[in-house]
DNA sequence: TGACTTACATACCGGTTGGTATGTATAACA
DNA sequence: TGTTATACATACCAACCGGTATGTAAGTCA
C-alpha cells in the first residue's frame, strides 16, 4: 500500500513535468524553435530524465498533441456540446465562457492546436495527422450535435452539416490567430460576437 | 544608358533573388527554423551578398513581410474589392478565382501572413507589429468597402462593420488553416462556400 | 591613371542544438 | 544478501546556427 501510493504519486510525476513543461515551452516558442535544455531549465529534471522517457524531441512533441492537447480540446469544445440539447445555445455558451476566462497571456500564445497544425503541417507528417485526428475528431463532434439538432427541430434543416462544421472550427481558430496578433480582447470579442451571430443565423 | 540599363537589371536583382528565397524559406520552414545557408543555397549567392543588403536575419525577414507580403495581400484581397460596385459579389468573386487558381503546394504552406502571425506574435515585437499592420489595411480596407456598400443599398445596413470586416478575415485564414492541415482541396472548398453563404448572408 | 567605393566571395568563429555514453542511487526481486 | 532493473544525473560530442573579418574584382570619379 505504501509502496503504491508512492509509485502512483512520483512514478508518473516526472514525465507529466516533462510534458507540461515542453507543452508550455512549445505553445510559445513553436516546436522547432523549443529547446530541450529550456524546457528542463523550467523544471528541476536533465537530460537524463527526459531520455529516458521520451527518445526523441519528436517523440516528446507527439506526446504533448496525443496526452495533452488531444485532451484539452475535448473537455472544452466537444464534451459540452454533445450533452447539450440545443448545440447552437451550448455553443454561445462556451464562446461565452471562454472569453470570461481568458487572460492577456491566452491571447498571446493563442491555440495550441492551430499553432503546431501552422507550423508543423508542411514539414513534419507525425504532427500533421495527429493535429489532422484531433480537428476531425472535433468536427465530427460538432456535426453529430448538428444533425441531433436538426432531429430535435433547433438547427436549420437546409444547412450543409459538414461545411458548416469546419466553418465553425475555422472562424474560431481564425479570430483566436487574428486576436494573437493583434493582442488585442477587443478584437476578441468583436470577432466572437460575429462568430456567435453565425451561430444563431443556423438556428430552425 | 547602357550603364543605366545594366544597374536596373543587375543591381536590385541580387537584393530580391535573396528577398525571394528567404520568402519561399521562410514560408515553408517558418521564420525561426529558415536557415540562412539554404536559402543562400537556393540561389547562386554567398553570406557576403546577404549581409550587404540585410544587416541581420530579422531585417532580412522584415523586408520580406514589408516588401512582398504586404503587396501581395494588397494586390489579391484589397484592390479588388475597393474598385468594384458590389463588395460582396467582388469578395465572392475573389474567393472563386482564388479556388480555381489555388494547388496542392499552395495549400500545405498555407498564407504566408497568417504563418508569420502565428509564428512570430508572442516572440517579436517587430514582426507582430508590422504582420498586425497589414491586418489592419486588410480589415480597413473591407470597411471601407462595405460602408460604401451600404450607401449603395447593397450591403445590410444593420451589420456592425468593423465585427464582420474581422470576421471574415479570420473565416478566411480559418479556413486556409484547416486546408493546410487537412493538405485537402476539398476542405477548402467545403469552407469557402460556408465564408461565402456567410456573404451572401450580409446583402441588403 | 590613381584613389576610393561598391558588391560581392571565402573562411572562420563562438554559441547552441539534439543526442549519447557513462555513472550512480534506489528499489525490486531471487 | 546479492543481482538486476529502474530512474535519473553528469559530462560530453558533432553538427549547425547567425554573424564577422578579410579578401578581391569591378566600377566611379577626381
Amino acid at each position: 500500500m505504501q509502496s503504491a501510493s508512492s509509485q502512483i504519486t512520483q512514478e508518473p510525476q516526472t514525465r507529466e513535468i516533462i510534458l507540461q513543461a515542453a507543452f508550455d515551452e512549445i505553445h510559445t516558442r513553436g516546436f522547432q524553435a523549443a529547446s530541450l535544455t529550456k524546457i528542463l531549465s523550467s523544471t528541476n529534471l536533465t537530460k537524463g530524465a527526459l531520455y529516458h522517457y521520451f527518445p526523441t524531441k519528436l517523440d516528446l512533441g507527439y506526446a504533448v498533441v496525443d496526452e495533452l492537447i488531444a485532451q484539452q480540446i475535448n473537455t472544452q469544445w466537444i464534451e459540452p456540446i454533445n450533452q447539450a440539447e440545443n448545440p447552437i445555445t451550448a455553443f454561445i455558451q462556451i464562446i461565452i465562457q471562454a472569453g470570461e476566462e481568458v487572460c492577456e497571456e491566452d491571447i498571446q500564445v493563442g491555440c495550441p492546436l492551430n499553432n503546431l497544425a501552422q507550423e508543423m503541417a508542411p514539414i513534419d507528417e507525425g504532427f500533421r495527422s495527429r493535429v489532422e485526428k484531433i480537428y476531425e475528431m472535433w468536427r465530427q463532434g460538432i456535426e453529430k450535435a448538428f444533425v441531433q439538432g436538426q432531429k430535435n427541430g433547433v438547427v436549420n434543416k437546409d444547412i450543409n452539416v459538414k461545411s458548416v462544421a469546419i466553418m465553425i472550427v475555422a472562424s474560431l481558430e481564425g479570430c483566436m490567430g487574428l486576436a494573437k496578433n493583434a493582442q488585442s480582447k477587443k478584437v476578441l470579442y468583436q470577432c466572437g460576437q460575429s462568430v456567435m451571430d453565425y451561430l444563431n443565423s443556423l438556428r430552425a
